[in-house]
DNA sequence: ACGTCCGGGACATCCCGTTACT
DNA sequence: AGTAACGGGATGTCCCGGACGT
């Protein structure tokens, strides 16, 4: 198969248009005429591409949503202090939350919300992201600890679980409250529980 | 307006069947015809008692969702001692929640993150309940502190909307890895904040 | 339920121009636009008198195409004298075809030929008539086997088969030949062999 | 043009996937795409070879259908004597029908009453294999009656016309009742009638 | 000689809301 | 207070054919 460049190109088209109408009104309620229409392609183009709307959608999730996901949180799963790098991509995503991303949320909670309930293929490719951020962050965490930036003590596992699901909590109540004072109440506390895991002694 | 008993059944009926194709399907793949097939009404009913879909939406958030939210935090509301209330209402939570409900999610949530983008209607109601939730449970966690009960250098809505939001991102997430031991992880890590309020000497 | 002369006028209307596309086009390249436009009704009154586009085919069948061989072979089958009668039957379906009842060929044998393969409950439906109609013809020629106006040593059944047959794959060729003449000659045969089951000795 | 052994065995290829596909789905809801999966070649090839899915289908009428008819009744026609020999090719047919054959109909009738009336293109050729088919049997009837193996006062082409007629209507109906015993019960008819062509006294 | 890519159009389905009626 | 009938519109799917490369 010669993947040239125009029709690699086509097909990233196609991603990017689907990914901002899936985010913007959901897997369900997103439009094939609006995706086409955003872009000057048609249906010949998108089922050349993708098998339907399923395909696409599944595509997006792997080919925008996880990669997105990803390079949010490389700098803590990656960092040599996994807690003050936790601390700083929550900084930075706090400064990035402009009032429509406040209210557009988060892609992959959306569509978590939306259809895993519905559909194993979304929920199992859904669900696999959010498993390796979650042992990503907790491997990070562990080689913190074991280099003694954490308390001993602290459920690495746990306390990644707990940090995503704070994350998440935050951005999904944003949504609806859209004030970002709010939003930083809540990131606030997770930093604090952070710096709570910080070993009483640093190391020397 | 004459309200006889009949006329109020029809309603509640529809507001009943309503509220769990809702529950399942979220409000825009609600089918009305749906919701009637489910109870013996027809259209005629329907559009006599709302506007729209959109008023039977409105009238779900109010008169099912509001109450059930209420009902459950009523507890630690409403306590003496509001974290030994809290502590319990989630545990009661945990223990109702079996793969059915973990899979499809806390009718607020869903509805927040579906609707609060599209419609003003519904992200102002939806607002008023988490806001009646979250004023009610700081009030409740400041006369806790009142008593002594509480650090007093805890801040009581900023701890309440922390819990709000991470039992939200609990759910959210469960909705998607359907693993009860997830959920629990992340409520413990809850509870573990609420035990860390507790002020250091208990009152006499 | 409460069937108003309005509402079933709607449906009649709905079957005999789904009927006359059917007939015209074969049941999967019926347009339902097509057929909404031939009339002036809208998506709305199809879907309400009918199921989808299968309910409305299986109806054409029961209500349209059922009635109409009935009607047509009635006098064969209620006959006194079944041979003479099956004879007239013929001729006056001969004299009634026309250049384009030849093209379009005969509804029953029409559907049998593209949707046995494809959908049991046309089948099931179609092969009643056809049953119904052998039944009935072998029931009339059995009665007058009785009379003595049949040779008794004929199997009623089996010539009840072989002139449905016959009169099936006249019609089914004509469609393709359309010339009147061979049709006449193919017919001719079954009259002939018609002829050729009448007892030698005349009854009393 | 250079007609490679390559090119040819392509040609051949799709002519085999659209003859099986065409005898399955019929003509109009036989999918280009499907033949094209069916083997392992893509648009490009198909529009070499033919014009467009018409040319298709008319080669497929000429290059399989055709020869297929043919040899299926070659022994009838070349025969020394014509009844035996149609009688031997009804029964090794009537041998051959399993279940799925019997469901699937004959190729030449499903395209006659498909396209007859929809395209002129295809009801030449059709009719074309018609007529070389009926014309031959009545030419080796005739044959063996001047042989005086028929009865003098047969009317050849008639014969020919009824049996072919007969075969048809048989086929035809068996794809509905898909009962064997039907069929049989029907071709039996014919042999019959075949039988009694004979001419009374066997020729020295 | 054949593969890739894509344009443009048709179709069945389903849905919300209104009208006339009782 | 509630029913049956119906209008009008949007959507996902699929399909044929052609432009272009190689």
């Amino acid at each position: 198969m010669t993947l040239n460049a125009a029709s690699s190109n086509t097909r990233q088209q196609l991603l990017d248009a689907a990914f901002a109408e899936i985010h913007r009104h959901g897997f369900r309620a997103a439009s094939l005429d609006a995706i086409l229409g955003s872009t000057a392609l048609t249906k010949g183009a998108l089922y050349h591409h993708f098998r339907n709307k399923q395909g696409l959608g599944y595509a997006v999730v792997e080919e925008r949503i996880a990669p997105w996901i990803e390079a949010q949180w490389r700098p803590a799963v990656a960092a040599d202090n996994p807690i003050d790098a936790a601390i700083e991509v929550i900084h930075s995503s706090l400064s990035e939350a402009d009032d429509e991303t406040l209210a557009l949320g988060c892609p992959l909670c959306n569509l978590m919300q939306e259809m895993s309930p519905l559909d194993e293929g979304f929920r199992t490719r859904l669900l696999a992201i959010v498993e390796h951020w979650r042992n990503g962050l907790a491997a990070a965490l562990l080689a913190g600890q074991q280099r003694g930036l954490l308390r001993s003590n602290a459920d690495t596992h746990a306390c990644a679980t707990f940090i995503i699901n704070g994350v998440q909590g935050c951005i999904c109540m944003a949504k609806c409250t859209r004030d970002p004072a709010l939003l930083h109440q809540g990131m606030a506390g997770l930093i604090q529980f952070l710096e709570s895991l910080r070993s009483a002694t640093e190391p020397s």
